[in-house]
DNA sequence: ACCAAATGTAATCGTCGATTACATTCAAGA
DNA sequence: TCTTGAATGTAATCGACGATTACATTTGGT
């Protein structure tokens, strides 16, 4: 917040000369251009600078144009993480698909490099995702069902390498458990600014984040077990 | 925030008759009573929640008292963020110092325990401490020292650990992201609410916690490396 | 006993979220 | 093409909040 008047007071109008003054009485897509402006909120100050008077100023609209489309700033808030619930889903399926069907792990690690590489391109979107007091979550039914479908992939993958013996005997539900801690705890970090702020086009952060996610699959699930069998290793990056 | 108006109302001053209308001009302590209130706030619904003015309210004084103790709502918030940070810098150095010398990476698994159990015990606490947008981090000298200290026990346990042969021969950093982003992740995942919401006395949310602890530790740290030389194998939880 | 510093009160300002009554525009059916 | 109701934006209002100032009270040292 939550307020900080001031400053907020000083961008209202004047740091903004682009408001184009529309002429037309309706907007014409003030939904999407008010989840837009928040988006570009959040990237600005983060999910607490959100503001809806805000966003109508910037979308040039009266402060109560919003209530038409979002009746709370929470229900705002949760069109910004419906959007990018969707495209988070989709990156990680996306990853997932392209990768080699007879080695679940390797499909793991892509699933876990797409999760972070798209929460590190996109810190505002995962902000809003991963924080479930800025939204409204049971009431989005995408968003619950896109988050389960990608919790039940990764279950998935875990159970079938071990099904192939690529993976240790380890309880599915601290591997699980495990993975899930480590990329969410990696890309939270990340946006709640525990690690160095290197520039968006700084490939550290994600040169070093995927090299955790290496480590861990290939040092915990494979050599964890030296006598299992193994899929074919494939070199780093070799994949899409 | 920001708000939500009817429910701050509706608690505002008779879901609190245990305001014992202060008979004293001066309040005697409200700096801790300005602190603890907010810390009863978060509790009850998240940083989002706090208020200046009702924690003012909840310690019987008028809404402007706060501010010749917190001039800012950031620095109230940095305030409760610095006991945080305390409390959990003493419990982890706490579990270490007990723990065997000889056996770094058994110190860093009583690191890692202590202060996941901190964050889970207090969740609360947590919140605070970790989202470093609600504070002025910069601005506080003992939590930005308090935090470093952490940070270097953890190397110093981390490096200890490869020279006496008892780590696998992973790049430092590496290892060392992970171990952050594993506790960092499995203490935010509960306070984002992305795990089952056990109450308290439930011990299950701990001990899944432990348990990846646990596998990290034995099975990346130690097993991946397996001809190497191990210290003494302690029976987990054999130590205090 | 006195006074200055510390501490709380009262009052005020501008912003915010939420909500209503009213105005304007658009689009579908005649 | 014209009408008309639904969709959409405006204006105005309410109570709460953060911040800040002038003023009142208390406290503790001398």
């Amino acid at each position: 917040m939550t307020t900080r008047p001031h400053a907020t007071r000083s961008s209202k109008a004047k740091a903004t000369p682009k408001k184009k003054a529309r002429t037309t009485y309706h907007h014409g897509n003030l939904r999407q251009a008010l989840i837009d402006a928040t988006l570009r909120l959040i990237d600005e100050g983060g999910p607490e600078a959100v503001t809806v008077r805000e966003a109508a100023r910037r979308a040039g609209v009266s402060p109560g144009a919003p209530f038409r489309h979002f009746p709370t700033r929470t229900s705002l808030m949760t069109a910004v993480a419906e959007e990018a619930t969707h495209r988070l889903h989709d990156a990680v399926f996306a990853a997932v698909s392209t990768s080699d069907a007879a080695d679940p792990l390797g499909a793991l690690r892509a699933m876990g490099r797409a999760y972070l590489r798209w929460a590190y391109a996109n810190p505002t979107h995962f902000a809003v995702v991963s924080d479930r007091r800025l939204i409204d979550y049971d009431s989005s039914a995408s968003i619950v069902r896109e988050n389960r479908e990608m919790q039940a992939l990764m279950v998935r993958l875990v159970i079938d390498a071990r099904k192939r013996g690529h993976a240790a005997d380890i309880d599915p539900a601290v591997a699980r458990l495990a993975s899930r801690a480590l990329v969410y705890g990696l890309a939270r970090m990340q946006v709640d600014g525990h690690l160095p702020q290197w520039g968006v086009q700084d490939t550290r952060s994600t040169e070093a984040a995927e090299a955790v996610i290496d480590l861990f699959i290939d040092g915990l699930m494979r050599a964890a077990r030296p006598g299992a069998s193994a899929p074919p290793r494939r070199r780093r990056r070799s994949g899409p």
